[in-house]
DNA sequence: TTAATTGAAAACGTATACAATCCTGTAATC
DNA sequence: GATTACAGGATTGTATACGTTTTCAATTAA
């Protein structure tokens, strides 16, 4: 299958800049591992020797990841993890209810033999994350699934914003999770496999919709961790 | 009304930070006014000189751009305004199709007398641009009029999605637009400013549906215009 | 004439130097 | 004792230097 130009810049020119900057990669894989909770301060010397390279690469590295809204950065006082707002957790799982259930629906109608295969071996890697107590992989692969069936659905553009959508919510699960266990995620995830693998594209998109419901739902948002919060956040109030 | 640290960061604080770029702000521009036609190559130097900065902030700004997927970079070649492939014209506007109705629907339940009366100021601006022949400004102010709807509609999530979907739609016209006049957007953008002052929500939304559909309808991929493609780029199609 | 070669110029990628800003701890003042 | 003022250090912002890659045109060979 050839491409033109304008279809590889399409699907990777873009990405590919960022995917070898070793800044990029590490701080995102951390934080969508929960290694590095929202609101921890990234010193650009820190990264820069952390990762052994200049400052140079560490700023660009924060800026897409800025982008990204993992990252925040404020005007002469550097970069932190983000703190997503109960307002920016809420906003982003509404827009996962309205874009996902229809990817799933899509990717029901779309997929083929070796889509449900790279799934099922996701799934399991998943599951094998779980029982080893690798959270934080765990949660990540937990993502990266949503992330698959969004680009099994064939519209790049959509999963883009899902893929977006999906990394937030790992900051956002870290500030306002509640339930103990996410062993909701494995049956969920088996469950939309099979109606994918069986082109049921009602059932698909409901069994997303219902999953993304439950997810929103374990959030609480009164709770508030306030530890990584300053006496003049609280103030401003 | 005051904000917490949080709130103030999800507003603006990622953005603030390009949009006191003058690289980021002028290219931006002259591309939704369609000064810089799709594939115009834009070499560093360049724009240092004529912005007055040096190939630092020129770097920090094109990668901005790259994000919002108006330029396109490709490694050790340098950057280019994007060129959207058929493709991705048609899944942009899809996406468009997807989440502009709903934004239109929630404004239209939203709004109150500021808003309404922000869009009708804007909708003059855009009818004096038009009747004094700037078509790029009347361009550039049609995507803000969409931009301004899904702001109403009180979702900055999905507003940030629609803002970069609308500002893509400049370079997507620019490349597969067919008809010679956008006579259309001007009774469209006043019925949908009507329809929203009822808070007319169904009406707000069909329209706002109807008009993307016409838009995207207008677009023709066959007649690709190859004027800005290299050889190589013809070639390797 | 065409195609391949090659070398100089231009452009990009990264590191580093220096300037501007912010932060922190100490001392002075009330 | 609490608050402010200030100095030094730390951190970020921007420009520039330099090595590497690409581009392009002149040259040579087929």
């Amino acid at each position: 299958m050839s491409m033109t130009q304008q279809e590889a810049d399409f699907a990777s020119r873009i990405e590919a800049d960022f995917v070898q900057n070793p800044v990029y990669t590490g701080v995102e894989q951390a934080i969508l591992e929960q290694r590095l909770p929202p609101g921890t301060r990234l010193a650009e010397t820190d990264l820069a020797e952390f990762y052994g390279v200049s400052r140079t690469i560490v700023r660009s590295g924060l800026q897409a990841l800025a982008h990204s809204h993992l990252v925040t950065l404020r005007p002469n006082r550097g970069a932190s993890v983000a703190n997503p707002s109960p307002r920016e957790a809420r906003e982003v799982f509404e827009a996962r209810e309205l874009l996902e259930p229809r990817s799933a629906r899509e990717a029901a109608l779309h997929a083929n033999r070796s889509d449900i295969r790279a799934l099922r071996r996701h799934a399991q890697e998943e599951h094998d994350a779980m029982s080893r107590n690798e959270s934080g992989r765990a949660l990540r692969l937990s993502g990266r699934f949503h992330v698959m069936i969004a680009q099994i659905a064939n519209q790049r553009t959509i999963a883009g914003m899902i893929e977006n959508l999906v990394s937030r919510s790992s900051l956002i699960i870290a500030l306002y999770w509640t339930r103990s266990s996410t062993r909701c995620d494995e049956s969920c995830h088996n469950a939309l496999i099979d109606a994918i693998e069986r082109n049921d594209a009602d059932e698909a998109e409901e069994l997303m919709r219902s999953h993304l419901v439950e997810l929103h739902s374990a959030l609480r948002f009164d709770v508030t961790d306030t530890s990584n919060l300053t006496l003049k956040d609280m103030l401003s109030q």
